[in-house]
DNA sequence: GCCGTTTTCGGCCCGACTGTTTTCAGTCG
């Protein structure tokens, strides 16, 4: 059973970006090549800038072009202006075609190599013709690379290596492989003497669903050995650059990992410096400016009297420049330093606040941990309550069970539940959506459960009105409570379903449906930005594992820094209510 | 190319490290 409270949201809010999207996309790859071109580099930031302000613009830029009011968006002046302006008028827009047909493709993957920058693609194309990876390799194994200014002997061999590695470099790892690699090289931090203070920044810690390297800082009574120590690790394959401060290496092959090193007073600088994102800096290094100052990782410098402040701590160096304490996982420049000075900034959802999981499975499926098993290591969470959802028949690769089964389970759970003090099991299902938009279970069935989780599992590749018919036919069902992974993305193996988001997470803010934020490392399903744009639709989420052992319960924490990065707070989720408030919600 | 509570011109975030130079440009984060 479900409420029904469809969010007055949802009628004033529409979204329909489709051009956005396309105009920041050209603004872009103009940034991109521009850049290849050897052209003025804050050219080339302008045109970025003016690419994620149109990208992040509420409203849909058709309508600021009516009202010809371009030139208001911040970082679109006449030049980018006239521009979108002739896109929207003829489709297309003729510097960007001049741009693109006099490139030699292959130049931007020129730029992906290590040490290779804007300056060195122009040099190596205009002097020797080279528009590609292949061509350059070439260049540079017949040393012509070497004679050209600026080059040499060892700048030849570096573009080689860094050849090399990017030939054999995955793309970005995912979240949950780097807390592994972290663990494995904090191990060795640990036992480098004089290293203290050591903390993992960068991606890792904003909780990027994919992390490219892995940034660490720490403070040490002896730098220069600390750092000597460090690229001394057994699982060390290259040295990359190696100062008094600093080092980068690689390990695993591929994974660039590195270590700075910072007076204990200027820690709380290097650790926002560090952790990023690069845009948040520079935004917040612009806030600086404006008021005054200079922020460096060092120190906020006083403009005129040249005075400097030094922070020992992160929070602190927001405090000076009037604002709010951002979390991390804002930090990418979506609207959190506005939010910030304005101190308006959410109070984010955290492990905490979770009371519950909401999508598990156990033994009578693909799970390997029975319900007792599964409900022993919730409680030991502090969890109040956990819902067991297995599988549907039509699922039968993993186990699905029949109806009868299911109502056998039902009952377990029931006596199972007369048992318990202070924990509730709740009875429920992950149904399967079928092909042709039916559920797998009658609703005489389903309504016999506590929890109704919903999920697309076969005939994922169907066409766009197909998936999207599906999943709203299963959201007007009275008895479906959760869509479970609603996209259906496996990171770095399988692209969403064909399905229209805007129009699903609006279908769920009519229908009250719950839209599940899956914590599995390889789904997050919702991501954090389709998570925020729920909750800006007033569309409710649930953050659950999709747990197939007690262990995996584990994965809560990926699940809820999706939901930070989201914006999310904790009404925005259902599992922070407790038990009892959530099976009102539920009608049970 | 954009922008303005010192500015419509001259800035644009800032510092470490490298490899090339002989005082610094390029790259990176």
């Amino acid at each position: 059973m479900k409420p029904h409270e469809p969010s007055l949201l949802y009628h004033l809010v529409r979204f329909n970006h489709v051009r956005n999207k396309e105009i920041a996309a050209i603004l872009y790859e103009m940034g991109e090549l521009l850049e290849i071109r050897g052209e003025n580099r804050f050219k080339v930031i302008a045109y970025s800038r003016a690419a994620r302000a149109i990208e992040s613009l509420k409203e849909d830029i058709e309508d600021v072009w009516r009202r010809g009011e371009l030139d208001r968006i911040p970082g679109v002046g006449k030049a980018i202006a006239e521009k979108i302006s002739e896109y929207l008028t003829t489709g297309h827009i003729k510097a960007y075609d001049d741009l693109v047909s006099s490139t030699p493709k292959g130049m931007k993957e020129l730029l992906q190599l290590q040490g290779v920058g804007p300056k060195t693609v122009a040099l190596l194309h205009e002097k020797l013709g080279v528009s590609t990876v292949d061509e350059l390799e070439a260049a540079a194994r017949q040393h012509r690379i070497r004679r050209l200014p600026g080059m040499g002997p060892t700048k030849e061999a570096n573009i080689l290596k860094a050849i090399e590695r990017h030939r054999r470099r995955s793309t970005r790892i995912p979240l949950s492989v780097a807390v592994r690699i972290v663990e494995h090289i904090m191990r060795h931090l640990e036992g480098i003497e004089g290293l203290s203070n050591i903390t993992v920044a960068g991606s890792y810690r904003r909780g990027k669903e994919t992390v490219g390297d892995i940034d660490i800082l720490a403070t040490s009574s002896r730098p220069s050995e600390s750092i000597a120590a460090f690229v001394r690790m057994p699982m060390v394959d290259d040295i990359l650059g190696q100062g008094p401060t600093k080092a980068s290496i690689i390990i695993e092959g591929t994974v660039q990992v590195d270590l700075r090193i910072v007076e204990p007073r200027s820690y709380g600088t290097l650790l926002q410096y560090f952790t990023g994102s690069k845009e948040h800096n520079v935004k917040l290094r612009g806030i600086a400016l404006q008021r005054g100052y200079s922020l460096s990782e060092y120190s906020l410098k006083r403009l005129d009297t040249g005075e400097e402040l030094f922070f020992d701590r992160e929070e602190d160096v927001y405090k000076a420049l009037g604002m709010q304490y951002i979390p991390p996982e804002l930090r990418e420049d979506r609207g959190e330093i506005e939010a910030a000075l304005a101190n308006r900034l959410p109070e984010l959802v955290d492990l905490s606040s979770i009371k519950g999981d909401l999508h598990v499975h156990s033994t009578w499926s693909d799970g390997v941990g029975s319900i007792e098993e599964m409900v022993s290591h919730a409680r030991s969470l502090g969890y109040e309550y956990i819902a067991i959802t297995d599988h549907s028949p039509s699922v039968g690769i993993a186990g699905g069970i029949s109806e009868e089964r299911l109502l056998e389970k039902v009952e377990t759970i029931y006596r199972m539940n007369e048992g318990l003090e202070g924990f509730r099991i709740l009875a429920g299902t992950e149904v399967d959506i079928r092909a042709d938009g039916s559920l797998d279970y009658r609703d005489e069935i389903l309504e016999r459960c506590d929890v109704v989780v919903a999920a697309i599992h076969m005939a994922q590749s169907q066409k766009e009105r197909e998936i999207n018919s599906r999943l709203v036919a299963a959201m007007e069902n009275e008895h479906v409570d959760i869509i479970a992974h609603p996209t259906g993305r496996i990171i770095g193996r399988r692209e969403p379903y064909r399905v229209d988001m805007d129009l699903i997470l609006e279908t769920a803010a009519r229908t009250g449906t719950i839209m599940e934020i899956n914590a599995y490392p390889e789904r997050l399903d919702l991501s954090d930005e389709w998570a925020r744009r729920a909750k800006e639709m007033g569309v409710r989420m649930a953050i659950s594992t999709d747990a197939h052992s007690p262990d995996q319960l584990g994965f809560m924490r990926y699940g809820v820094t999706v939901a930070r990065r989201g914006w999310l707070e904790p009404s925005n989720v259902i599992n922070t209510l407790s038990a009892k408030d959530l099976m009102r919600h539920l009608g049970i």
